[in-house]
DNA sequence: CGTATACTGTACCGATCGGTACATTTTTTT
DNA sequence: AAAAAAATGTACCGATCGGTACAGTATACG
């Protein structure tokens, strides 16, 4: 494991495969290659602080490459295409589940209450503002925003549970679609 | 716990709560009462037999309740609305979560991936069906039906996430009135 | 160099895990 | 009532759980 950084994917992935409950504390040694002391180092607390670590860096992620380009992108509508790719590549194109999405299902949420809610309210409400700039009602954008964040949490869940990710692309481009087809007052 | 039924129904919310892995025995016992000793006497392969006993009494319900009314009401139309109705009082308006689409997020779902994987196409087909009835070309009938299966289990996402089961009323809502505003060819 | 700090491996902890064995009690059947 | 069957409580199993203690090793820094 070269840095911290590449630690917390990992941690990330075991996640995303076992859930938090599910994932042991030597599955994480085997997986990392890292025995407890080390482990135990980087993070005091234990299996809770290195989901912590690992929804951080998610968080990280979605502002730099997400919600910030959603706000601050010159022409709104680039700002929104730019989200949709990097939602694909972020998904591995339906391969990948949102471990938020996981989290907030079981009582795992009540955990890390603070950041599965603010993921979901900030993607809505970033994405809710690029509509509204591009000409949507404030209403309507936010009724958009909500509806397209859940679908694409909607499409990781029935992908996973066809084993077809293809349901999540073309769900993806569905949803991109119907922005451009829809009214801009 | 008057009968078996009810028991599985209440092994269906512990595992609704605490998500497959995280659900122990010890847990089993103390909510439903049941000693070890009564548990392995009805489910002699333990935790993988009562949650297997939970997927097929939810598949269960969603054939008599949803999936038959929506391929046999004489007007595929009331079928429909009767398949909103009753997922609106499955899911508790927003407040209960779907246990096959939690199951699907994680390596539970290779435990269980026959029920996991026909839950779904079932329901889709049997939508994409009634659609097709109501005057829906075969095509833009599949693709609703998988929109509005997979918009239920993100509106679920999303409600838990921000702990706010509106988010899911109101996109059923949303849902249902899409396909009344949709050309019917 | 020497020394402090970061990191790591190992042994160990009590608690809990899922599961089994089996005698006892309760209920049903005759 | 007697016998059979269903249901239950309890004690116990080895394995694994998450976590700690701490000595040892590597690395950075003066």
């Amino acid at each position: 494991m070269h840095d911290r950084d590449e630690l917390i994917s990992e941690l990330g992935e075991i996640f995303r495969e076992n859930g938090f409950a599910g994932t042991s504390l030597s599955e994480i040694t085997a997986r990392t290659g890292l025995g407890k002391g080390s482990l135990y180092h980087f993070f005091p607390n234990g299996k809770s602080e290195m989901a912590e670590a690992v929804l951080h860096n998610i968080d990280a992620w979605f502002q730099e490459n997400v919600f910030i380009p959603l706000r601050e992108s010159d022409d709104a509508l680039d700002g929104i295409d730019d989200m949709f790719a990097a939602v694909n590549a972020y998904f591995d194109s339906g391969n990948r589940i949102c471990l938020v999405g996981a989290f907030a299902l079981d009582n795992t949420r009540d955990q890390f209450l603070q950041e599965v809610s603010t993921y979901f309210s900030d993607w809505i409400s970033a994405l809710a503002n690029a509509l509204k700039r591009s000409g949507f009602a404030a209403a309507v954008a936010k009724s958009m925003a909500e509806e397209i964040v859940l679908g694409i949490q909607g499409a990781l869940v029935l992908a996973r549970s066809q084993e077809d990710p293809k349901i999540f692309t073309r769900t993806l481009k569905r949803l991109q679609q119907r922005i451009a087809a829809t009214d801009h007052a």
